[in-house]
DNA sequence: ATCCACATTTGATCTGGGTCAAAGACACCC
DNA sequence: GGGTGTCTTTGACCCAGATCAAATGTGGAT
């Protein structure tokens, strides 16, 4: 579908899911040569839906670039988001016949994928690349706890700086920041999908911002870009235990 | 460290993860023999911690009876409780040297212990043991999203009434109830413990649990024995979409 | 039986964030 | 340029659930 593949780091590649991080190292050739023979690329505008929770699911793969989510809707139209992908994050649930949220495309978005069935088989022979995913669920389910300590006990104020520095984290991880360079950063959510991730109204999240940027703790050139003058200040103001 | 195995049911067995459900009817014998000998039994009374966040782990395991929880602390005090353990619940993380979170007994709680490092030997060798983990770290990611719309979305009322069929439900599968037997259990928390699984105050779920009864959706025998008189209702209660 | 340590309920009051409403601020298109 | 749709901010008011406080079970231990 697309024909040069984007490669975003020297060492680390976003593209394909078992190159991601650690195991990238420790592919053979052969079975890298049997994903490309089964790997396309899809395409997916802003605003647009992925997969319908409920969809049948064909297909694994990876975010190459743009941000997508993951979220669920009650009946009566309140929605949260469980899940934000960003640029390397893993797609789909190897087993699962069908997808448990939806999946949504908040910026443009360049997806990896893997026809589900081929993948399952190439997981099957290969142990190390079951076990990396086991490690990528891990991560996610350690992320999803991390978020529930957020939505369930945190401030208005808290969640927003939480947010933000966790965006800013994956963000410096993305493009290589070194560690004193400034923190400056596109927030890649509308206010509404902040609020659908944070358990708020869009109303409450605008006006928490604005009380961030009056504060000092952050500053913003427009409505998106975001910079971040003192990132341990931000962390105070998540409530963040983990100091790391 | 005990002499009887309990055994829960006739096909399924709690005390171990490779016998685990769907996993269990195909385990060889030999792989069990090797569980065996790294097999110990631990016992924990009501409001013991069994781990605390970052201390080294060097077991995993499966609760045999009782009930454990997950937590999460913030320095100032507020703590989320992001996991529910109950019988047949796995508790430990394959290479991850260090607990996440502090897990607590909340009853008293027998543990089906392994020592990690064979257990993870195990793994290695014994694909499907690997693939049943997978499996059953996707239940735990599926558990913790809904329980994030539980906390970000719902209502306190929903939020008990949610709690409440989800324990019904593991109940009802433990004790292997038939579907239109009435629906009968003990609850396993305090009020606190339930405040903390949904990110409320304990007082408001007394007060919700005081309404819930009032309005007949359940009937209480003391403060613990719950009877619930038309499981459909509650479920309309939790404003679940997934009637299943 | 009495005491003690809890868990739980109930009441009174307060407040953070929701709700409703209106007014910017852009970006894009004709 | 003006028009139109979307995103965002800001203001006024309200309410679900938090907070503070006190009373009421309840089950051991002695």
């Amino acid at each position: 579908m697309l024909q040069e593949p984007i490669l975003t780091g020297s060492q680390n590649c976003a593209e394909c899911p078992i190159r991601h991080r650690a195991v990238c190292a420790r592919c053979e050739t052969d079975e890298l040569q049997r994903l490309e023979e089964v790997k396309y690329y899809r395409r997916f505008e802003a605003g647009q839906t992925i997969i319908w929770c409920g969809d049948r699911m064909d297909f694994v793969g990876s975010v190459v670039s743009g941000v997508a989510t993951l979220s669920q809707t009650m009946e009566d139209g309140r929605t949260q988001m469980v899940g934000l992908l960003l640029p390397s994050d893993f797609v789909g649930r190897p087993g699962r016949p069908v997808a448990a949220y939806d999946v949504t495309a908040t910026t443009d978005v360049l997806m990896c994928c893997f026809r589900k069935a081929p993948f399952e088989g190439l997981m099957a022979d290969t142990p190390h690349i079951a076990h990396r995913l086991l490690e990528m669920t891990l991560d996610e389910l350690d992320a999803a706890r991390e978020w529930m300590l957020v939505l369930g006990r945190k401030t208005a104020r808290e969640k927003i700086a939480s947010l933000l520095s966790i965006i800013a984290r994956r963000d410096a991880i993305l493009h290589q920041r070194s560690k004193d360079a400034p923190v400056v950063f596109d927030l890649p959510l509308t206010r509404e999908a902040m609020a659908d991730y944070l358990g708020l109204t869009l109303e409450t999240v605008s006006r928490q911002v604005s009380a961030l940027r009056k504060d000092g703790v952050i500053s913003l050139e427009g409505k998106r870009r975001v910079t971040i003058p003192d990132l341990s200040r931000l962390l105070d103001e998540a409530g963040d235990d983990a100091a790391t």
